[in-house]
DNA sequence: ATGACAGGCGGGGCCTGA
């Protein structure tokens, strides 16, 4: 069994806590972690490889930031290939070895898209390079986890109020249909291959008491290959993470694989 | 339409997020 997840942490070192008690209480394989916020040598390494963890960052000052933790052996690449010229820390990939096999897992933190044309022209073109990734990493025929935060809010069920969103990055029609041709490259969207429940969120805004009101959003997906999905026993939205005290706004998403 | 919060940076508001 392999346990997966991802999180958007929002500042890894104002989250540690949390994190070490999730860590320790859920016991997840692998972790996906986004916005990091902090560069390589700030990361709180020891902390977690004191928890039994090999760790693996791709950093950056202030913001954005992605890094993977493992139980099990891991070796990484880090940046997403397409543009030698992006400097934004938002995907690594590793290839873990256990039980005699290996998984292949990203950590992803897909461009928001809202603040101005420039930002969606780029939230746009770094999903047309996530697409002919994936393209190529599906070739492989192994077993493949695209793990992270999507900023996509794929369908209107996947929103509490989706009349507030219509005009918003996250779920404008050239958005969805992106994303829509990520699933159609053969990718399964693990929450969806679990249940048709409307009410299954992984953000909640940190104003006007949206978590309070259940007001949320799912943007944290999990999508797997054929080979993964034929493994998919569990999955999971740790939702009580939301109300703890100075919590981030994202809670993880796991899936169990066999 | 704006701002509600939160974090980083850096020592005062400003930028970014979703």
């Amino acid at each position: 069994m392999l346990r997966i997840a991802t999180w958007n942490v929002n500042s890894v070192r104002q989250r540690l806590e949390h994190l070490l008690g999730w860590l320790k209480e859920t016991q997840p394989d692998v972790v996906c972690l986004q916005e990091i916020k902090c560069v390589d040598e700030a990361f709180p390494r020891l902390e977690i490889e004191s928890a039994g963890y090999n760790v693996a960052v791709h950093g950056q000052k202030t913001f954005n930031g992605v890094a993977i933790l493992s139980r099990h052996p891991i070796e990484c690449e880090r940046g997403l290939p397409g543009d030698a010229g992006d400097a934004q820390s938002r995907y690594i990939e590793a290839v873990v070895s256990h039980d005699g096999a290996i998984t292949r897992v990203a950590s992803i933190y897909l461009p928001n898209g809202n603040g101005g044309p420039e930002k969606y022209a780029y939230k746009l073109a770094w999903m047309e390079r996530l697409r002919l990734h994936a393209r190529d990493l599906l070739k492989l025929e192994e077993p493949l986890v695209l793990a992270g935060d999507y900023n996509v809010i794929p369908e209107p069920g996947d929103a509490k109020t989706p009349a507030n969103w219509t005009r918003d990055a996250l779920f404008l029609p050239q958005t969805r249909a992106a994303f829509r041709e990520l699933l159609a490259l053969g990718l399964v969207d693990a929450v969806r291959a679990v249940t048709d429940a409307q009410d299954v969120y992984t953000f909640w805004d940190y104003t006007a008491g949206a978590f309070r009101r259940n007001d949320g959003i799912r943007i944290d997906h999990l999508l797997l290959s054929q080979q993964a999905a034929d493994r998919l026993r569990h999955v999971a939205v740790d939702r009580d993470l939301r109300a703890l005290d100075k919590p981030s706004d994202h809670v993880p998403v796991r899936v169990d694989l066999a």
